[in-house]
DNA sequence: TCAAAAGTGTTGCAAATACACCCATGT
DNA sequence: ACATGGGTGTATTTGCAACACTTTTGA
């Protein structure tokens, strides 16, 4: 990495805040670092973007390279760029967060360059390395804002859920309760997901009906 | 430029979508380009990250190289890393937007490495090189949205303004007509301008009050 | 006197909010 | 029988959209 510092100009790295949901609880996939002097801190998977692939690529391949996941929902966040930032060398990091379903069958990689990878909430962090406590906060915050004016709830969802399980998420990530039949109605309206003629049977309570989403492709929809 | 090829990685470079308002019309800022195989096509202003500059102070740079201006409202608008983007080799573009008032004493430079400098009108814009012309699209796109829902307005004004010309700036970067009753209803509960005791006078109609911003401060607001 | 923009309220409709009880199941 | 979450409708308030005429000036 020091190689870097001899480099005429900045170069580009992307880093990748990875959101899950896990135990009715909003979670981050980090990786624990080696390298001094953040060694046994924390940060978002990452690392230089190649001359053969494109900024989004790059993205997409560390993804890849610690959950094995293709075809999620990702999206560019923003550019952090002071001079300082990595103290290895000049390096200006492109932003993005993906959205994992509970579903998917991840399996997370550890490589040489790693101590460790895990799932922490996302409101209760560990030491984090970077400036990736910046990136990790603008990433809940722009997710918060686009469950309101978006469908891309539906990759935090497994295939099937019930209503009550789509308002839980809601309700974890914007950090409020909702009103339940106005959620309903409003959840409705949007006509982006389609009752099944199953239930979730087998708990404590009244059979709930099943639902999936109509569309896995992300659309501007009013939801909340 | 031709030494960018020999880096391993990807380059990082800013460029910046400078608008005005002339003439009761939306403009941008464009150099044109001597360089094959953008000869005599039309880019904004931009260049490389310094190796002891932030991302965010290489654009102000621009800006000022440019303009001579300072101080003017800026913002990062999104990250362009196709890998082809750049026929001088892999550079991955932060595209940022100005907003500069009219009443500004702006000197716009030429440099040697440019033929011409000039405003355009932002909807009829001339040949454009690189993927500059996504870039303009998605900084009006941006501008539009955030009229709605910020006070940045204040940075496309003059100091002193009428409502009516406020309102011609909405209507000219909304595309579309205000009702004049309910806009005013609007602005006036956004509570961010204060009439002075003057008005605008010797036109050849009724004397319009003035208006000026009381903050000059990016916020969230609702304006419209 | 005419042209041109300034200035000013009310009404109707739609959307958002607030709110409480019965239902079906497992234990 | 009881505990648990599922499921449902209405009334009120609030915000948004539509709409027309009088006023003041310069030419």
């Amino acid at each position: 990495m020091a190689t870097i510092k001899k480099y005429q100009f900045a170069v580009i790295a992307t880093d990748v805040v990875i959101f899950t949901i896990q135990n009715n609880e909003l979670k981050v996939l980090l990786i624990k670092m080696k390298k001094s002097p953040f060694t046994g801190r924390w940060a978002a998977p990452g690392g230089l973007v190649g001359p053969n692939e494109s900024v989004d690529e790059s993205a997409a391949r560390h993804l890849v390279e610690k959950t094995g996941l293709k075809n999620v929902y990702m999206e560019q966040l923003y550019t952090f760029g002071k001079v300082n930032r990595d103290p290895f060398g000049r390096v200006v990091s492109v932003a993005y967060s993906a959205l994992i379903p509970p579903d998917a069958k991840v399996k997370i990689f550890t490589t040489a360059e790693y101590q460790d990878i895990a799932w922490f909430p996302a409101r209760h962090l560990p030491a984090i390395a970077y400036d990736h406590k910046e990136i990790i906060s603008y990433a809940i915050e722009r997710l918060k804002s686009k469950l309101e004016y978006t469908n891309i709830v539906y990759s935090l969802m497994p295939r099937e859920f019930t209503l009550g399980e789509l308002q839980d998420v809601y309700e974890l990530i914007l950090g409020r309760k909702l009103d339940k039949r106005n959620f309903r109605r409003k959840i409705a309206s949007a006509r982006m997901i389609r009752e099944l003629a199953k239930k979730r049977e087998g708990e404590a309570n009244r059979p709930a009906a099943l639902y999936i989403f109509t569309s896995h492709k992300p659309q501007k929809v009013e939801m909340i």
